[in-house]
DNA sequence: GTAGGGTTAG
């Protein structure tokens, strides 16, 4: 029969009493708790546990509680669970720490049970306890425990509690549910830097970037409050989102006024945003700056690296990395994989798929394997990223990815064969069944089969299929600009498509050819086309905005700033990082200049 | 004993 945590001590219990005689003879309740609170290791803790129980203090719910919140502090939550089972009294602290202590070691759902079991008690929940497990639903993304939860905070009175608020605000943005997120948020009587911090992450990762700046525009407009590291975090991850270069860098020069430039996690944000917002060089210099990058900006760069065909980088980071003995994660070699694929090295990422098991411990999963199918289908290996794919086990959503890069890759190459039955796949599995008619049908396209073209076509008309038109945008000074596929109506339409022409005999010139390159046009039907530059919008009006942007209308301004000794560092710092042409404009906002001195405050 | 941030394949 299995011991209890107790009757196991209390077989340890002579030899400790022993070794510590002395000591455990004059302890008083407070006593234990000063030695439980000095604990850092688990045979110290063991032992008081052994003393505690010895001189009786085990009943008291108080020390009891002290020694569980030890047990979870060491990380030994099954000790600390044993212990509440065997409490007398147990009370709403033993059972919020408990459920802290689970959801600390990733393990949510345990927490959840508790939350359940305690209500089922005599105790009831306070306002730590609500936050704990609201905290549990919002990690597991839980939404319909969640909105249990919420109900009953509704009815426990702690409805106007900031902490419990704002951990709701966070839940329901991790559930993806932001209009309710919203409506917590409208709710509160009072808001600090967290609760508005966990509205601008509930839009920002719900695809709502906009919405995340207004409500940040609000914060400094409203509060005057300085952001934190946190909260600049969160708008530079919106600003990466929506592709806004300016904003992006106004918020580095709030980073940097702030104090927040040498934080690793604001530093991995600005890398990502920079690559994002259309230019790698400057995530270079911002990864660059940091002085002990971790995991985290390194697959950052690595990925940015990867987007912008730079290969090498990628893989020359990589090694940089585990040269500094930083341990790489599975997000670093979809990274790496990534940078493979897209700079046709596919020896090297197969090498690096074989070494993830062997060398790092990490099982490639789904989207590892996905990563490796696109390198091979790209490089022509067709057959070897059928067979691949087929072999791999995946749930729907991956599975989605999976069939459909295998689906881009076979029209790439014209591989109708393939895209054949893995467009079968695709629809009959009701997954991304629009972008699969589209490209089944332009792999016929580029076969020359226009017969199975217009018998797609009528297909997808039969059967109401429609595709979204694709969309890309790109911020150029204070001007956002969007490109519809198919929208030939766009502002300064006959400039773009001038320069796309241009771009295009240059490209010829220096020597690409076909498809890959993405701006000539294979004979295909006006909608293929269509596709192919939607495809390239972005990079091409990044091309359009840069050649029309005037220059050198900076310095001179300059000269007539007088700023205060935090924007001056702040200005020489970005100023390294970004063109100069930006710059200016970005400082004029960064001051209000009243009676000659400068002062800070509004970032926008 | 409680709430918020960064990297992910087509």
């Amino acid at each position: 029969m299995k011991k209890s945590l107790n009757q196991n001590l209390l077989f340890a219990l002579p030899s400790m009493v022993l070794s510590r005689q002395n000591k455990l003879y004059f302890h008083t309740k407070t006593g234990f708790i000063e030695q439980l609170q000095r604990c850092n290791n688990v045979i110290s803790m063991t032992s008081t546990h052994a003393s505690v129980l010895k001189s009786g203090f085990l009943n008291d719910t108080f020390t009891a509680n002290h020694l569980m919140n030890c047990y979870v502090r060491l990380q030994e939550t099954h000790d600390a669970h044993q212990l509440l089972d065997e409490m007398l009294e147990p009370n709403v602290v033993s059972y919020t720490s408990l459920m802290a202590g689970y959801v600390n070691m990733g393990q949510p759902k345990i927490a959840m049970c508790l939350f359940q079991m305690m209500n089922g008690s005599l105790v009831s929940p306070n306002e730590f306890t609500f936050a704990t497990v609201i905290n549990a639903c919002s990690i597991l993304a839980d939404l319909r425990t969640g909105k249990k939860v919420h109900s009953h905070v509704e009815v426990s009175g702690l409805r106007d509690n900031l902490v419990v608020c704002s951990s709701l605000v966070d839940m329901y943005g991790k559930c993806n549910d932001v209009d309710r997120a919203r409506r917590v948020f409208d709710s509160m009587g009072c808001r600090n830097v967290v609760s508005w911090t966990s509205m601008i992450v509930a839009y920002a990762q719900n695809a709502q970037g906009d919405e995340a700046l207004n409500i940040f525009r609000e914060f400094n407009y409203l509060l005057g409050d300085r952001p934190n590291q946190f909260m600049l975090a969160s708008v530079i991850n919106a600003c990466a989102s929506l592709g806004r270069l300016i904003s992006g860098k106004v918020t580095h020069g709030a980073v940097i006024r702030c104090g927040y430039d040498s934080n690793d996690v604001v530093a991995s944000a600005l890398v990502d945003m920079y690559t994002k917002c259309g230019d790698v060089s400057y995530s270079d210099k911002v990864f660059q700056r940091i002085l002990k990058p971790s995991v985290i900006p390194y697959t950052s760069m690595i990925v940015g690296a990867a987007k912008y065909g730079l290969g090498r980088l990628s893989l020359g980071l990589f090694e940089e990395m585990i040269a500094r003995r930083i341990k790489p994660n599975d997000v670093t070699f979809v990274g790496v994989l990534h940078a493979c694929s897209h700079s046709g090295l596919v020896d090297e990422g197969l090498k690096h798929l074989n070494s993830m098991y062997e060398i790092y411990g990490i099982k490639p999963d789904a989207k590892h394997y996905t990563c490796v199918v696109d390198m091979l289908g790209r490089s022509g290996r067709l057959d070897e990223a059928y067979q691949l794919a087929k072999s791999i086990q995946v749930d729907a959503n991956a599975g989605a990815l999976l069939w459909g890069t295998l689906l881009s890759a076979s029209r790439l190459h014209g591989r109708v064969d393939i895209a054949v039955e893995v467009s079968k796949k695709l629809i009959e599995s009701n997954q991304q069944v629009a972008g699969a008619y589209v490209t089944l049908s332009n792999t016929y396209a580029l076969a020359g089969d226009w017969e199975n073209v217009h018998s797609l076509r009528s297909e997808m008309n039969r059967t109401g299929v429609y595709k979204e038109p694709g969309c890309s945008w790109v911020e150029i000074k204070d001007r956002t600009y969007v490109f519809y596929a198919g929208d030939k109506s766009i502002e300064r339409g006959s400039e773009v498509w001038s320069l796309m022409r241009k771009l295009e005999q240059e490209m010829k010139k220096r020597g690409y050819v076909g498809e890959n390159t993405g701006l000539v046009f294979v004979d295909v039907e006006e909608e293929a086309k269509e596709e192919i530059l939607s495809m390239h919008s972005e990079r091409l009006a990044l091309a359009f905005g840069l050649i029309s942007i005037p220059k050198g209308i900076t310095i001179r301004i300059m000269k007539n700033l007088r700023m205060c000794k935090d924007c001056h560092e702040a200005f020489k710092q970005i100023s390294d990082i970004v063109e100069r042409d930006f710059v200016v404009r970005d400082i004029n906002r960064f001051h209000h200049f009243k009676n000659g001195s400068c002062t800070c405050g509004d970032f926008w």
